[in-house]
DNA sequence: CCAAAAGTGTTCCGTCTACACCCATGG
DNA sequence: CCATGGGTGTAGACGGAACACTTTTGG
């Protein structure tokens, strides 16, 4: 290949991952400790260098595959992390992406075998480098667009309550919201599909389970939360 | 320095920035033709790569420098564009910025000495590589931006009237304002002040010319737009 | 005297918010 | 029979949108 660029220096690239998913009425990212020196121990996002052959978004979906096996996450990305020293190994430059997983949906041995595990975003620990200034940027672009976008459904079963989905809503948004009002919303957009079936679990007299209808949205975009 | 992650491959990383300027009513970027091989004589934003001794946003700031001989401008970055053939000469990952400049500040002889121009945004030409797609981004993300918090004035002179306030923001937003209404919702906003001052350049009558107060707003920031 | 831009309030309508009680069931 | 979470409607407040005429002055 020729070379034009011969004078420039190059960097390392990375692409680190902010998993978030949705565990016992809490927002939560999946972190484990490092297994890399430097910063051996440390709690850390899940992450992996670039490659010559893939694009950015390609590593982070291989990186976010590795992890939890599975394709086709709701992915976004967050922004470029570049200080000179955010790395204390050697220059890194890092992407940052987010992801949304239904938790129900990863495999509980692949989450041993990487060490990880799901905390509150309420609780996190001090983590490697700038990685708590990621999961802040991730968390607030991820608010911005659950009131606008339907990924809510991301983080739930196919099949979810109305509480569930308010619980989440809060969840991520961080406050409370009305019951009525929010149900009124709800009924207003008729790609959220009741269906005939009860979910038992969550209380004696049971809530209708309901569904995201990715083709009536599709066809009418008038999510709004 | 001790390798750490000496097995994976380094890549070049640049900066491009988008920068905005409000001329003649319209919302305009500054791009230039490509001085360098692959894509000489191309339409492109300007742009340069980032320095092993600088974060990125320092080579953002230092590009936008050189360009502009300005300093402390409005900067946001955009994302990182990394698609493996995005650069026909050799991989290049890029990080997006945008600018905000108010065009009067631009020294004419530096924008010839660059060979850079104000172009319409709405009237773009193709640009090299992925700038087009960097554009829009950027274009999006100061369209939110706006109507939230006071960078309009980025854009502007130190005094202005309030019919350049409001054209500037339907350029951005490409939609038009009901003056009534848009006047009514300055007055909310204390911190931007009215002067004695008359500006008679574009009427017969004068209209009065207004100004950016910032330490009002710092205290009480309740903009909106 | 007239063209051209500046400046100014009110009404209406739709949206958001606040709020409390009955229902169904398992234990 | 009672504790627990599920489910429902209305009224009042608020904010956004629509809308037209008077003022000033240079040419």
């Amino acid at each position: 290949m020729t070379i034009f660029y011969n004078e420039h220096s190059k960097v390392l690239v990375s692409v680190d991952c902010i998993i978030f998913g949705f565990e016992e009425g809490k927002l939560c990212v999946l972190i484990g400790r490092r297994k890399l020196d430097p910063g051996r121990g440390q709690w850390s996002l899940y992450g992996g260098f670039v490659r010559d052959t893939e694009s950015i978004d390609d590593a982070a979906n291989r990186v976010l595959f590795e992890l939890t096996g599975l394709r086709n996450l709701y992915m976004r990305q967050v922004g470029a992390f570049g200080k000179v020293d955010r790395d204390p190994g050697e220059r890194v430059i890092s992407i940052a992406y987010y992801a949304l997983i239904n938790t129900k949906d990863y495999d509980k041995s692949l989450q041993e075998q990487h060490g990880v595990e799901w905390v509150d975003i309420k609780e996190l620990p001090q983590m490697y480098s700038d990685h708590n200034e990621m999961v802040f940027k991730a968390r607030r672009m991820m608010q911005e667009k659950i009131s606008r976008e339907p990924i809510s459904f991301r983080l739930l079963p196919t099949l979810f309550t109305l509480t569930q989905l308010q619980r989440l809503y809060e969840a991520v948004c961080d406050e409370e919201v009305d019951k009525r009002n929010f149900r009124k919303r709800i009924k207003e957009m008729d790609f959220i599909e009741k269906t005939e079936l009860i979910d038992k679990t969550s209380s004696k007299r049971g809530a209708s389970l309901y569904r995201f209808n990715k083709k009536a949205y599709n066809e009418e975009q008038n999510f709004k939360l």
